[in-house]
DNA sequence: TCGATATTTCGATATTTATAGAATTATTGG
DNA sequence: CCAATAATTCTATAAATATCGAAATATCGA
């Protein structure tokens, strides 16, 4: 994965309705959504929430795939993890992960509160 | 961690030059680099990259601490942390998530071993 | 206090992005 | 083929963001 890629998938989620979008999306699961279903779902009008999905297709972090007149989103799980890898990456410059430096990449659950770095 | 908060770090990631001070940061660890290091390293005006740091610091992606002349920044871990379970969170509507779906958050982990996680 | 260093704030401009109605394209059922 | 449905592309406008030089703000050493 490269930067570039990289940037247009943090900008795609960094958006209101595109971030839901997308939250809905992983929460439906490999079955994906409609773009109508998440459309109404929002309350964004059709050609919005077009746009959006396009942004977010662009990405590459949900697919398509015609069925009938709909057209179903879902989410590309495999884009997603390679994103969280890529931001991690080399991090504390190889120096093994210690709970003291907080660089456990998932290993903290997300509300744990750390302070003070020196 | 809210939707607002969420999207602030997403947008404040979303640019090539704070993605690549985030990432130097990333790799630097707790010990952080000072903002005139980061503006030399990456190519970009003192101006500039103060502007791009403050946007990482109004995310809470990273903290700022005085030492002497320079401004010291450093990553911080636990947001990022938050980040990632934010935006896979409820995978799946609940359903356990096999390799079959993909949809295994932080499955990637960048340098160290994963003990056992919840 | 003065001069040098490190960084931030200001200001003006250029670029990118979001919005949503109207028109267009694709698919289905009768 | 036609009407209805589902989605996208077009178009215009509004809003947010990036850029960087110049000026302002801290901090330090002599």
């Amino acid at each position: 994965m490269d930067a570039e890629i990289v940037i247009r998938a943090l900008a795609a989620l960094a958006q209101e309705h595109r971030l839901a979008a997308y939250r809905l999306l992983v929460q439906a699961g490999p079955e994906g959504m409609a773009a109508g279903a998440l459309s109404e779902t929002l309350g964004v009008p059709a050609s919005s929430m077009s746009f959006h999905l396009s942004q977010l297709a662009n990405a590459r972090l949900v697919q398509q795939q015609r069925q009938s007149r709909s057209i179903i989103y879902s989410a590309d799980f495999a884009a997603m993890n390679a994103l969280m890898a890529y931001m991690t990456e080399n991090c504390c410059g190889g120096v093994p992960c210690t709970a003291d430096t907080g660089c456990t990449p998932a290993a903290a659950s997300p509300s744990s509160a750390r302070k003070d770095v020196a």
